[in-house]
DNA sequence: ATATACCTTAACCAATTAGTTAAACTGACT
DNA sequence: AGTCAGTTTAACTAATTGGTTAAGGTATAT
């Protein structure tokens, strides 16, 4: 996940803050807390990074930065779109589940900064509108085959399906069944493949076979 | 949304701690700004509320006993479901943006403190199990009418299509729309209507009108 | 060998901030 | 007139915490 040059000080900071801040927030991440984690001192830490300021910013960019090239990738694949959405959920559920504090780490502190955001869009230059997928999309809409729909809906419905019930695991967890560790993990599990049929079903004509 | 044997002076500290807890969270929030948007001082909060962490504590409970009811009496009334789902999601919808940092901050919080909640499911006397809405589903799908789906997955999709899009605001507004916040609030509205459709298309059995 | 980059210890400063206290004011109710 | 809850002002404390500094340790490379 870390990698780009980094010294292994460098590796095992930046992974200690991200574990902190995601836990605890820009704000109530503690300096103290980070170089304990990364098994360093405090001294150290401010060597390499000046202040927790600019530590968070490193960290948050290359999350960032680490997440969107590989949505992109599977997005702009030539394949099948129905084929395409089975692989998105299941690797993206995947890759949240490996890490699930990162999604709730990046939307709390966009939404207390949103300016943050906008360069980092800017600078990793996406662009939905004129995606590969968008065009795929309008084809198999004018073709009849699946119902109209607006791009940034289905990615929007898409992204909310795999991330929330992950971010939002203590609400799902506890209020959907009572607590219980393992069938909230087994929920995630059935999720990997059931999202995506979901999605497929809910766009899917149904009138198409009869008008071929 | 306040109220239930409060002073003026306590309500206006409620809703002003709401504001700040819902901005910056626990840690990041001050006595002295709660006690500045409430237009009091800070002696006069403390007098009412000993610390932040009581004070957080009330304001939280408060929160999530409002919300829970709302949502039970939509999903337990006696319609078809279909039409269920269309209320309730305008309906959830419309809750969320008009305080649309309340599931951030619930989310986040308990995400730092998963204990909080327990307590508070108990105390709402949640059942998802047993709820009216599962043998209203059951019944549909045993007559072919939908297709199988657990009642937590149908509730968590629907959950997750009506919260996340406005609670990750940055990222859906910044990417998808470069930051054009019409075009945001446009989608956000069509979706009081398409989410439900999304959903039904998603559950409806295509098979069975042949089927009768 | 000595310079240089990396690292530790430990003490320290300055700022912020939760929470307290005391003294005094206000207005309603008795 | 007097009591009392609610309120303000302002000064204070005690703790936390971000950040600095100085002095010295260790290795590797030149």
């Amino acid at each position: 996940m870390v990698n780009e040059n980094f010294t292994a000080t460098e590796q095992k900071i930046i992974e200690a803050a991200q574990l902190e801040f995601s836990e605890k927030g820009l704000s109530g991440a503690r300096m103290q807390s980070i170089a304990d984690k990364a098994g360093i001192n405090k001294a150290l830490l401010h060597y390499y990074y000046r202040s927790k300021d600019k530590l968070f910013e490193v960290v948050f960019k290359m999350l960032f930065r680490s997440i969107i090239p590989r949505v992109e990738e599977i997005l702009n694949k030539e394949i099948d779109l129905f084929e395409k959405i089975r692989i998105f959920v299941e690797t993206y559920i995947n890759l949240i589940q490996s890490s699930p504090q990162i999604p709730m780490f990046i939307m709390h502190e966009l939404s207390s900064n949103p300016k943050r955001l906008s360069q980092m869009v800017a600078l990793a230059g996406l662009n939905v509108e004129k995606s590969p997928l968008k065009k795929q999309l309008d084809e198999l809409i004018a073709s009849g085959k699946i119902r109209p729909i607006e791009i940034e809906q289905l990615m929007i419905n898409i992204l909310s399906l795999c991330i929330f019930p992950i971010v939002a695991k203590p609400i799902s967890m506890t209020v959907l069944y009572n607590g219980d560790e393992k069938a909230y993990q087994q929920m995630i599990e059935m999720r990997k493949k059931s999202v995506a049929e979901f999605v497929i079903n809910a766009i899917k004509n149904t009138d198409y076979e009869e008008l071929t």
